[in-house]
DNA sequence: CCAATTGTTCAATAACTTTTGAACTAAAGG
DNA sequence: CCTTTAGTTCAAAAGTTATTGAACAATTGG
């Protein structure tokens, strides 16, 4: 029940790049740096898209390395490998999830809660 | 004649991790990285693929707003957009130059030389 | 045990991206 | 003017990635 991550070692610069490129993931990242620390199950992240659609994104971020996916009963704890990522890449995660920070054009998790007023 | 480039606020993260996220394109920009300051024309490139391949990696580049394109003569000489990215994603280019600094992944230009002994 | 919850897998399709070669344009030099 | 050099454009083919819905697991709680 283990999903499979690599190491760090096994980790790629083009892969990472390419699996931050797409504006679904990259909110996801971002999403994740602004909870550090917080394990955070799939359904946060329905905003985003379908169930399906989510499990096939965060397929990608784990297998480029960029997440953690622990399985907790029938829950899917998902973290950033930050230690990893910022050993094998100095200051890119950091300079990715700022530039992120503020850029309108990407998708929000939790955007709907905003709308309702909840 | 002149070539069509975004200005520095439309530069998209997204697009720059996702053309930064192939190997070829990957191995365009540190090689030029590594050469900054003097100007590159296309056929320096020519280790990593046909002309018309390196044209189309190169146009979009250029269109994610990532290097600058000037005609000069029957010339394209091609610089990074150093600047405009350093001001719009802070410490992106650098870590990612640095990342790809030392992959033995990725394609290198001038590998040919090296190996004729030139 | 049964039902609900959480997420995966599969196959199909749609949508893009990369690569190719042939034809083309534009400037420079003889 | 003619040829060479440098690079683009185009259309086709190949390959890859993203999205969908239906069916499937696995765990939890009643």
């Amino acid at each position: 029940m283990t999903l499979p991550h690599p190491n760090a070692d096994q980790i790629s610069l083009p892969i990472v790049l390419a699996v931050l490129g797409d504006p679904t993931r990259l909110a996801i990242v971002r999403f994740l740096a602004s909870k550090e620390g917080v394990p955070m199950n799939c359904s946060k992240f329905l905003d985003l898209g379908s169930k399906t659609n989510l499990s096939y994104h965060l397929a990608k971020l784990r297998e480029a390395g960029v997440t953690r996916t622990e399985a907790v009963g029938t829950n899917r704890m998902i973290t950033l490998r930050r230690d990893d990522l910022d050993r094998r890449f100095p200051g890119l995660l950091d300079s990715v999830i700022a530039a992120a920070g503020d850029d309108k054009a990407l998708p929000m998790v939790g955007a709907a809660e905003i709308e309702i007023g909840a």
